[in-house]
DNA sequence: TTTGGTGCAAAGACTTTGCAAAGGT
DNA sequence: ACCTTTGCAAAGTCTTTGCACCAAA
């Protein structure tokens, strides 16, 4: 049987409360797989929750200590958090439609692992991120969502 | 021959200005290869520049759209800036001194475009940095700089 | 009850911007 | 002289914190 939410808070040592468990579905929902603070926030406003931004980012950053919950930070400038499933993945992001896709490859990491130690260190961990454009604009679903800026609405674009 | 400063400025459409030299000057002088606007704001007090720090975070930012500067953004929450020389290489930062190593891993380079490719994607650019510890503390010869202080005090600390 | 959590507002860190004065060509 | 750039201070964005009140155990 699946752990209760009301479980996996409380073994994290954290308390049952309205708000952790609220934030925690809405990831679990899975609407939108990465989330900053703000979007968490514009969620729960829809919901009526009366719960204040700057408990958001408490409980957000408690989950990702916990372990629940996994920060990337791309180079928008926000934090974007995902559940943590424990397979660890990179990102790609759309630089037209801010969609992220998740991947993971095994020779990539293999020479990140390398590259620290040739250097004489230990490889703790890494942030990578991918920004691309769709090959087949025409042809992509997600294209023309690009007005709404789904991920967020700077166009704070990389390097 | 080797253009000059002013010339390289000009080259680019921007008025050659004392703080333009002066900061294209730290960087070229490579006391420090990596630095965040602060950093350079320092080094040009320490100069007796009398230059804002306004002022320094415009000409970083124009240099970098000249292509003069290279942006990376790590995870500190600060932006790190480092003299483009046009070969493309990524970043591995001790956890322990701050110490930045730059490395390039053809195979890495492939990889990432090869995922970019078979998701749909063109690769435009990416951002890896690798976070490690030294394997070899003892005979680490930045191992004792982790008292690495910046310009303000940002003193904040969890209580 | 006791301990910890929450909301709000204020503060903090980093960066950008408005504007009048100064500077480059 | 013209138009850009600068310095300063104020504003902006994202995030954290102080504190009085509230809720979970």
């Amino acid at each position: 049987m699946v752990p209760s939410n009301a479980q996996g808070l409380r073994s994290t040592g954290l308390k049952v409360t309205q708000p952790r468990l609220r934030i925690l579905e809405i990831f679990q929902k899975g609407v939108q797989r990465h989330m900053t603070a703000e979007d968490v926030y514009r969620v729960l406003l829809d919901e009526q929750q009366d719960i204040g931004l700057a408990t958001v980012y408490r409980v957000l950053t408690q989950f990702e200590q916990a372990g629940i919950l996994r920060r990337s930070n791309f180079e928008s400038g926000k934090s974007v958090f995902e559940i943590n499933e424990g397979t660890h993945h990179d990102h790609l992001v759309c630089l037209d439609c801010g969609r992220v896709v998740e991947f993971y490859d095994a020779e990539i990491e293999r020479r990140q692992k390398k590259v620290a130690t040739e250097h004489g260190f230990e490889l703790q961990e890494h942030s990578l991120a991918l920004y691309a454009t769709c090959a087949h604009k025409d042809s992509c679903p997600h294209y023309d969502k690009a007005a709404h800026a789904p991920l967020g609405t700077r166009a704070h674009h990389p390097g």
